[in-house]
RNA sequence: GCUGUUGUAGCUCAGUGGUAGAGCACUCCCUUGGUAAGGGAGAGGUCGAGAGUUCAAUCCUCUCCAACAGCACCA
């Protein structure tokens, strides 16, 4: 005799056990028409799934957010039947839901390519339109294992043998065709729709292990709707343009070639943009009460064995030799990092608690020998800069500096434009340094210390450092790719490894902890961020060029000059355009450019004392003398954490 | 590194087994025009690198390099 509270607090009492479907027949036709799933107590299941107790229930229909988790998992196992018809003897491995849509990894010999996409789909559309139902069916261990057997699907084999003796094994089928599923799943395959889209064809890992076979991954996106697909698509061409890659060749800010596989090569532009920010850096680490020292970028490889990072990460160091042949034997590496050349600092004369929390800063230029498979325009290359700092401190300090660090980590970013992050809390990894009683520390002090902080983070297991656990703040690029950018690590290893010590209150030595901590994490990387998170369209502090001062007529060329050394003076950074164009090309030209403002100049601003100024890529222009145009855009050029100060005070 | 795709002028791209084309950019000329592309002429390419097949390769085959997407990696 279950009761069944309904989401509006309505109670409805049912003879005997009941589906979903019967309930929603009950409640009435519309809603039994368009239920195509079912939460009973908050889990979500079939809507042919029995209730036969008690239970609080709610509908999923198509305008319920889970409607379209659903709707990409039911693609995902379409997509592999329409697969397995096509393309007979391919086995079938796993298939999820993900963000924005689904995959399915197959084994087969020869993998799919892009050219495949059109008879899939249509194959898929076929299926759908068939309508079977979705069929739920749960089997033993043994009969799962013998039915998958005789397919000669040895990977679902494989997943069933690995499942735990607890699990209930489930089947669903739609029409002839079965598969190893948790579920849930709609009522039939007609319930997708039609609002799908196969996108790109991948190679993946079984199991995510590089030891393990290759298998053929397909990725689609599906949605509730066309509008909602085509939506998405839209949204994807959009994020396209705001690519780093795109805008940094169209503003001419760097280029990357061959001959310097993952270095860049920093234009004029590009690097007023980076020292912008450095400059920025720079100033608010010396006000944070840091110590910028710089270290050497060769280093023998002693020291990178004494750290541990020699048997690590040995296969990514750029390694040096001379010809010289007293030195032949000698090997240098460029530095991967600058934790153990901090440490040497550390390390010279003798040290005292009352000098802890010593704030050590670089920006270390670091070379890593990344997969040639990672490289990804600027944000992941081989030659790159830390905004690195080492913190030696006492245990009983880690939580003060944790919170310091995340107070000054949150205005940066704020001033920088992003006023949201995501924080993950990686543990301790497989193959560390250390033993369990150190990680035990470490980690429960970077967990109090989120605490105090009052950081939200995400558990990420398994993912720290090899010699302690670790923060990451975590920004997502235009296209909705997260990258690790700030990053705080709590270190019991590396002092030990290095022999750090210091002189306790109590006149004992001790060992420091060490808290590497890196805000945008490279200047490289972070650089990329920005130039999507704007779109090249930067605030006036950070854009390369300011202001350009365009003429109308060649007439008002010697007042450009006039007006151009006035904005120079002011600490503007500007630029001339006196071509021989009209004024609506040098419009076009210089919002392409992604100019902030433009200074329009013709015989009667001369003839005035004036400037017209207009702030790209609007249609807007104010008047104003030339005293006031200077005093007006250098006050907006301050960058954030100036801007308190008076202008003047900054100008000098 | 793995799977797939791509590589032609500075950029975006078309094209062909008989040594190449467009638009934009560039140079020059005309035009001095008041806020989203003025007109004309010209110059510019070992078709990513190497090897092979062929009478002949930018095009077909192989190897390498690089880029792109995803996977794996990320001190």
């Amino acid at each position: 005799m279950p009761a069944i509270t309904l989401p509006d607090g309505s109670i409805r009492q049912f003879d005997g056990g009941v589906t979903g479907t019967d309930v929603a027949a009950a409640i009435g036709p519309g809603l039994a028409k368009a239920a195509l799933a079912m939460q009973v107590d908050g889990k979500l299941v079939d809507l042919a799934e029995p209730i036969v107790s008690d239970a609080a229930l709610r509908f999923i229909t198509r305008r319920d957010p889970e409607a379209l988790e659903l709707i990409r998992h039911d693609t995902a196992h379409v997509l592999a039947e329409a697969v397995q018809e096509l393309f007979p003897g391919t086995q079938v491995t796993i298939g999820p839901s993900i963000e924005n849509g689904f995959y399915y990894d197959f084994a087969r010999n020869e993998p799919f390519t892009p050219d495949d996409f059109v008879a899939i789909e249509a194959k898929m559309r076929e299926i759908i339109g068939r309508g079977a139902r979705f069929q739920r069916s749960v089997v033993s261990r043994e009969d799962a294992i013998d039915l998958f057997t005789k397919k000669g699907e040895r990977f679902k084999v494989e997943l069933i043998r690995d499942l735990p003796e607890s699990e209930t094994i489930s089947l669903y089928s739609q029409g002839d065709w079965i598969d190893l599923c948790r579920g849930p799943h709609m009522r039939s395959t007609a319930d997708i729709g039609t609002a799908f889209k196969l996108t790109k064809v991948a190679g993946a890992y079984w199991r995510g292990k590089p030891e393990n076979p290759v298998l053929s991954r397909i990725y689609g996106t599906a949605w509730r709707d066309q509008k909602e697909l085509d939506a998405y698509l839209h949204m994807l061409e959009e994020a396209e343009k705001r690519d780093h890659r795109r805008i940094g060749k169209e503003m001419n800010l760097f280029h990357l070639q061959e001959e310097a596989t993952g270095s860049i090569f920093w234009h004029p532009k590009g690097w007023k943009l980076y020292r912008t920010v450095e400059d920025y850096m720079r100033r608010r680490l010396d006000r944070a009460d840091y110590q910028e020292v710089k270290t050497p970028q060769l280093v023998d490889r002693r020291l990178w064995e004494a750290s541990g990072h020699w048997e690590k990460f040995r296969h990514a160091m750029f390694q040096a030799k001379v010809e010289d042949k007293d030195e032949a034997d000698r090997i240098y590496a460029l530095k991967p990092m600058n934790c153990p050349c901090h440490v040497q600092i550390f390390n010279q004369g003798i040290r005292s608690y009352r000098e802890l929390p010593l704030r050590m800063a670089e920006f270390g230029a670091c070379h890593r020998f990344e997969p040639s498979g990672a490289l990804h325009g600027i944000m992941r290359v081989r030659a790159f800069t830390q905004d690195d700092a080492h913190i030696f401190c006492e245990e009983h300090q880690i939580a003060e500096e944790t919170v310091r660090f995340v107070a000054l980590l949150s205005g940066i970013y704020r001033d920088l434009g992003f006023s949201e992050f995501r924080v993950k809390f990686s543990d301790r990894p497989e193959v560390r340094a250390g033993d369990d009683a150190t990680w035990d520390r470490a980690e429960g002090a970077l967990k109090e210390a989120c605490a105090i902080a009052g950081v939200d983070f995400e558990l990420n297991p398994g993912e720290g450092a090899f010699y302690g656990p670790k923060l990451e703040f975590v920004l997502r690029d235009a296209i909705g790719r997260d990258w690790q950018c700030g990053t705080l690590q709590v270190d019991f290893v590396m002092p030990e490894r290095l022999d750090a010590v210091y002189a306790a209150e109590d006149g004992t030595r001790k060992r420091p902890v060490m808290l590497h901590r890196a805000i945008l994490g490279s200047f490289e990387r972070f650089l990329g961020m920005l130039i999507e998170q704007y779109a090249g369209r930067f605030p006036l502090w950070l854009a390369p060029v300011q202001v350009v001062v365009a003429t109308i007529v060649s007439d008002a060329d010697p007042y450009a000059r006039e007006v151009k050394a006035a904005f120079d003076k002011a600490g503007l950074r500007v630029e001339f355009d006196l071509r021989n164009e009209k004024i609506n090309r040098k419009v076009v030209d210089h919002i392409e450019q992604r100019v902030p403002v433009l200074a329009v100049l013709g015989r009667r601003e001369a003839e005035l004392g004036q400037v017209v100024l207009r702030r790209l890529p609007g249609r807007e222009q104010e008047v104003f003398s030339l005293a006031e145009a200077v005093a007006h855009l250098a006050k907006e050029a301050n960058p954030p954490d100036m801007a308190a100060l008076p202008a003047d005070a900054v100008a000098a």
